[in-house]
DNA sequence: TAGCTGAGTTCGAAAAACGAACGCAAGGGA
DNA sequence: TCCCTTGCGTTCGTTTTTCGAACTCAGCTA
């Protein structure tokens, strides 16, 4: 009765942090953006045990963020995962990870992947930006007032 | 042998990932970034169990997220959890959560705050762009390139 | 001296995660 | 036909985490 509650409140931050909170699910869909889609993949690749998979999944499915999607497998349909709508805007949450990690957890130059747009060439980041003047803010910026 | 050596992956999302995404973690932060510092008001609030919350600020002091700041209470020195600038770098990994928290998790106008930035009163968001040329990205528009 | 308070620590019970084995449906080969 | 393989789970006994209530401890305060 307390995890759990963080998942029903009426706040649009504690409920993505509660679902995208527990464990290995951040891993789940970083490993879903790099393109994996199957279950035997995910299983082998993330060393995560198939009854916390099969969990994970579930839970994806029911909120919506992943997609079971049909596919030939030697004249067999079987279904893979992929991201609905929901799941792809997930993606700056993704970056916002990374720009943290390639600042403040790359010792060296080690990166596993790089980034880049697909137009122009340019590096990738997450900022946080002002809908009215475009300013990019930081946490000083922004101020915080409970609602009624 | 699993969870834990994405932590120590060589790869700037994975660590990152695992990092917070241990269960109760993305919820403490965001608890920090509403103002909360101190023990009992962490447990108070949240109702997590104290050996959790123990255990997670320990973790977020070793990672450098957090540091131990004194303060005066009743004349008796005590301390309080406060962001580092390491810290204070994850705002836009909640900024990105509650972005989509607000298009896909609230069924009406629901939301326990509102931000807005200080100097104009515009909304806040979080989005993802190109250092070169500023375009906003999608995971469409990025390319993944697997490194050596 | 006794009580209170903030900040943990301890410990037995409950829940979650682990991992190896099992199930199962469909295709392929002998 | 029978058996093997594959992909995708499910089961189940063991280990790890989490829970929550009680306990500790230091330093005020009455």
């Amino acid at each position: 009765m307390s995890y759990a509650s963080f998942a029903s409140m009426p706040c649009t931050l504690s409920r993505p942090a509660a679902l995208l909170g527990e464990r290995w699910t951040l891993l789940l869909l970083r490993q879903i953006f790099l393109g994996t889609r199957r279950f035997e993949d995910f299983q082998t690749t993330m060393e995560i045990s198939r009854s916390v998979l099969t969990d994970r999944l579930n839970v994806l499915l029911q909120e919506g963020v992943l997609k079971r999607v049909p596919y030939q497998d030697d004249g067999r349909t079987r279904y893979e995962y992929r991201l609905t709508q929901k799941g792809k805007d997930l993606y700056p949450v993704l970056m916002a990870l990374r720009t943290w990690g390639e600042k403040w957890m790359a010792p060296e130059e080690e990166e596993s992947f790089h980034l880049h747009h697909r137009d122009c060439g340019g590096g990738v980041r997450a900022k946080v930006e002002c809908t009215d003047c475009g300013a990019e803010l930081t946490a000083r910026d922004v101020q915080v007032t409970a609602r009624s």
